[in-house]
DNA sequence: TTGTACGCGTTATCAC
DNA sequence: GTGATAACGCGTACAA
């Protein structure tokens, strides 16, 4: 297991290792004749530079670090194809991490990556990040950060994010337009924008329609399956069944939509259900689940482009925010009450 | 975007750069007050050793690699979580990349990785990887590496596997026991083990129960959902539809099942459908997919603990198979025939 | 056009 | 118990 090293390549060739060096990096003179025959002697040899001592001597690595919360879903994995796309080809290594919702193991990831030099990251915040001091030092280093979808307002830093708060007010409006009164909510973990905003989207289509609404509409739920089930069965077992559900996201109302079936409910029948950030679930499930589409490749893509543009702009860089669109994919789900 | 360095703590201390890393490496004699001392006052600095410096010099980097063709079906990043929960845990990081089914994406990972000096690698081939020389060399240098599910039987090294023809005969017989006569097998891609074996169950399955079976029973047809709902939908056309149908994978067997309900076809009672590897998929549908579960997380722990085996047995190692065993989850899918 | 020498941040091996 | 220094593999300013 030894690696073949530039000082191998200069010996078999009885000259410098400056010259082996020269011919990789093709900026400087060296005669063609020399620099080809050192090219195919070296591929021969199996040589190639070692990038760990080119981070060590230029002080970065070409890599980028990636982390997100999970990638059980479908959601992150997708993202994560869209920001290898535009990076690999840019000739960058991508590195992924999870932090499995954990702060943690967040923060140990992102100083792994740190220390690996990478040129940048990429991330999402895991449920359990409440501080973010640690990324304020890395942004106000200048380092090249870009955060999607779980991002913080105390961050000062470009972010890709999805309109959820529009994207939830317009899949509650969906529902009180099928003819749905008395919706609730099965929210996300509290503390993170995105459960706020899509609550408040939920909120205020209520409003807009002029329908009571209360805060028990509203449940915290979690963004797992099992959430999804728990609550959903306390509600049957309480006998608090509402006309219709808008879930904070797929799983929570696949969740509920196994609990509800398991107990003979019909839906949308019984009860109508909306889920958020569509997983490939959705459209497979029994009945097709009616969702919010989130632009998974292009969030991933546009990630990558904002952080490239931060690498290349050495420090004069002004943090940009893109928000990207969606789409309700209107299914079986929540159909229109008969 | 300045890195604390050894030299910078030992400047402010006015010590020597041996000093510090003494008190860090804590294996030579250093009195323990300055031990103490240093650690506090690098601890303030933000200073913490770089491992890329280190991993120049030790020529190991305290990180592994892993490997996948693709990480759309849950069923890669659970293995990975797996092996994730191994390797933490013994101070390991593990870098994850994946190769899109592509042997020369899989390849440059491969070599990243490798330069990246990774004191071991996990890997699942890509479906395009037909070459494995590079394989053979890593191997035939004792460099530490691990194949899991997508195998060679040209690479003598560990593997994890599952054995495929035993879970695949268990299924077709499944069919068989239910009153189905006339089953098709939706093949994965030729040129891949699993697909042999899974392939290879089916047929023995019928020879068992002396059913007649022959080539037209058996259709290649790939791995994703597109590729289910494209042969069936051919099927369809044709007229040519079984009473059942054992699928190579769940997504494919999925796509056979959209195809066959777009058509207005009964699952069960038209054609009933049995998948492989269980996805989460499975059990969420309509109707639940009978299939056959895999143990994702153990697969990756395996995997990690073998390929932790070979890295701290340096050089004196017999590589081992192991096999794992897995269970058929029986759904409405492939229920008896009336 | 090519070779020499230094430095990137560490740790290990010597001295002292 | 502590300090100086070589080495890991590479790129590059400088000298030739």
């Amino acid at each position: 297991m030894k690696h073949v090293t530039i000082k191998d390549v200069a010996k078999k060739l009885n000259c410098s290792v400056s010259t082996i060096s020269r011919a990789f990096n093709d900026k400087y003179d060296i005669k063609k004749e020399t620099r080809d025959h050192i090219l195919a002697t070296a591929a021969a040899m199996g040589y190639s530079p070692n990038p760990i001592a080119k981070s060590l001597l230029k002080q970065c690595s070409n890599q980028i670090g990636v982390v997100v919360p999970e990638f059980i879903n479908s959601f992150f994995p997708e993202v994560i194809i869209g920001i290898q796309e535009v990076l690999i080809k840019k000739g960058y290594q991508v590195l992924i991490m999870q932090s499995n919702e954990s702060q943690i193991t967040e923060l140990e990831n992102i100083k792994t990556l740190e220390n690996n030099m990478i040129d940048g990251m990429i991330v999402s915040l895991s449920l359990g990040t409440q501080n973010v001091e640690y990324y304020k030092n890395l942004i106000a280093q200048g380092f090249p950060l870009v955060l999607f979808n779980r991002v913080s307002n105390e961050l000062d830093t470009s972010k890709v994010v999805f309109d959820d708060y529009k994207w939830a007010f317009f899949a509650t409006e969906h529902l009180i337009y099928q003819g749905y009164k008395h919706i609730f909510h099965f929210g996300g973990p509290s503390g993170h924008i995105f459960t706020q905003k899509r609550k408040d989207g939920f909120i205020d289509a209520h409003r807009k329609h002029k329908l009571p609404i209360d805060d028990n509409n509203i449940i915290e739920t979690g963004l797992m399956i099992a959430d999804g089930e728990r609550v959903m069965e306390k509600l049957i077992n309480e006998g608090n069944l509402p006309d219709a559900i808008f879930a904070v996201n797929d799983p929570t109302a696949i969740g509920a939509m196994k609990m509800l079936r398991k107990h003979g409910y019909k839906i949308p029948n019984d009860v109508a259900l909306v889920g958020f950030t569509e997983s490939s679930l959705a459209e497979l499930i029994d009945p097709p689940l009616t969702s919010v589409a989130q632009p998974t490749h292009e969030i991933g893509k546009t990630a990558a482009r904002l952080l490239l543009e931060q690498i290349e702009s050495k420090g004069i860089f002004v943090p940009q925010t893109v928000i990207l669109n969606g789409r309700l994919n209107v299914r079986e789900s929540s159909m229109k009450l008969k």
